[in-house]
DNA sequence: CCTAGAATTCACCAGGAAGTTAATTAGAGC
DNA sequence: GCTCTAATTAACTTCCTGGTGAATTCTAGG
């Protein structure tokens, strides 16, 4: 993040693992921003309260204006750390083993459970999106961003094209776009969906089906017919 | 709305047309949701301020909490509202003279079009669901609001499946989740995703090449192969 | 030990924002 | 014209909330 401060390492990690609330920069930032991303998450920027964000974090309010500055540098350092997760994530995820149609559905698996066990991450979208992502035009990083997925995506596709099995033509980006979104509006929009159809659509059961349901979609998608 | 009060209805619409300013309470209510349809599109519902929204309006700010009561339900109103008019296009939609790969593709170029014409909706959507579409869970309309859209889905599957061009076995809940999410996701994250992939995904040719692109997919998934 | 700079605390402020009180005005029905 | 009620206005009140000034306490390094 751009707006850490350097703190002055410690060359020790922790004296010993005795008393914990010694002073640790590192520590308090990372609680900062834990407390802030689940509070953003919640509320959304203009919701979330910095009051609030100090008390989950356990720390004086003053601490996140001396680390962050304000509200709209804490979310940007939020936004910026909830996708580095994600980036991570998917840089870890190794497809190459896979053939084109397993990996096809490998990839939609991953971001379907990635979303799952990471439900703020929606919600800080939704947030930053809201704000015409003026979060991210700031942000040199954004642009190196730019989702491992895409070059994963075109590989496979071109896996399957030579094997025959995948239709040509088809832009990873294009594909990238709908896979992300079968997921995101079925999970971001749980709420009214559920209300309005008046159906659990988070049970076991129906988490499986959507997600069978979407590889099919895909498949059915590249798929040479 | 249930909230609306019951105003004397005037029997002669309004005297002559001449001075604008008479007092007409569904003139007011009006004029109320429409600025508050926009002011909760564009910060949100935390984000929303009365007071401008009673600027926007061109009325006092009291008129908002005379016929609103407050801001949570006044948000639910304009859902309400807001959900009225899609389902009211929806109904609209004839597509039974189409044979069912022309409607189902007409189908997606209807939801494309809808969202692109209302980006207003999506936001409140997304508003909604961040709390957990409590305004909608109060609202006995809710589940009357369900979309004619499943029925009009299962009527173009059922036909489709009869001629055996389309597969068997979809549910049309499934189906209509995928159609909604390929374009929401699109529009609705299209500031981030702009952002990342620096690529203008609003240009004409960009929005036509994802147009038929989600006809594909969904064309991909229903016909049998 | 001492000390300089970093981490943390405390008390505070000014403007903002939802919501209200109470008075005023307009117009429909008689 | 009169009156009764609905529509509208103006002026507040109160609590909230982001942000700050300045003092204080640690602790690493010399």
């Amino acid at each position: 993040m751009t707006t850490l401060k350097t703190a002055p390492r410690k060359t020790r990690p922790s004296p010993p693992a005795s008393s914990e609330k010694q002073r640790d920069a590192d520590r308090s930032q990372a609680a900062i921003l834990a407390a802030a991303t689940q509070e953003f998450a919640q509320f959304g920027l203009a919701g979330a309260r910095m009051d609030a964000i100090a008390e989950k974090a356990q720390l004086n309010k003053r601490l996140i204006y001396y680390y962050f500055q304000d509200k709209d540098q804490l979310f940007q350092a939020v936004l910026e750390q909830s996708y580095r997760q994600i980036r991570e994530e998917e840089k870890a995820l190794n497809l190459e083993a896979l053939e084109p149609a397993a990996a096809m559905r490998a990839l939609v698996e991953f971001t379907w459970n990635y979303y799952i066990a990471h439900p703020e991450f929606l919600t800080l979208l939704n947030s930053a999106n809201l704000h015409r992502a003026r979060h991210l035009q700031n942000s040199q990083r954004a642009r190196a961003m730019n989702s491992p997925l895409i070059e994963l995506l075109a590989d496979i596709l071109e896996r399957g094209r030579r094997t025959g099995q995948f239709r040509g033509g088809i832009d990873p980006l294009q594909l990238y776009v709908s896979i992300a979104g079968l997921s995101y509006f079925y999970l971001s929009n749980n709420p009214t969906l559920s209300a309005i159809f008046g159906r659990d659509l988070m049970s076991p059961k129906a988490r499986s089906e959507r997600l069978s349901h979407m590889g099919d979609v895909i498949l059915g998608y590249v798929l040479r017919s």
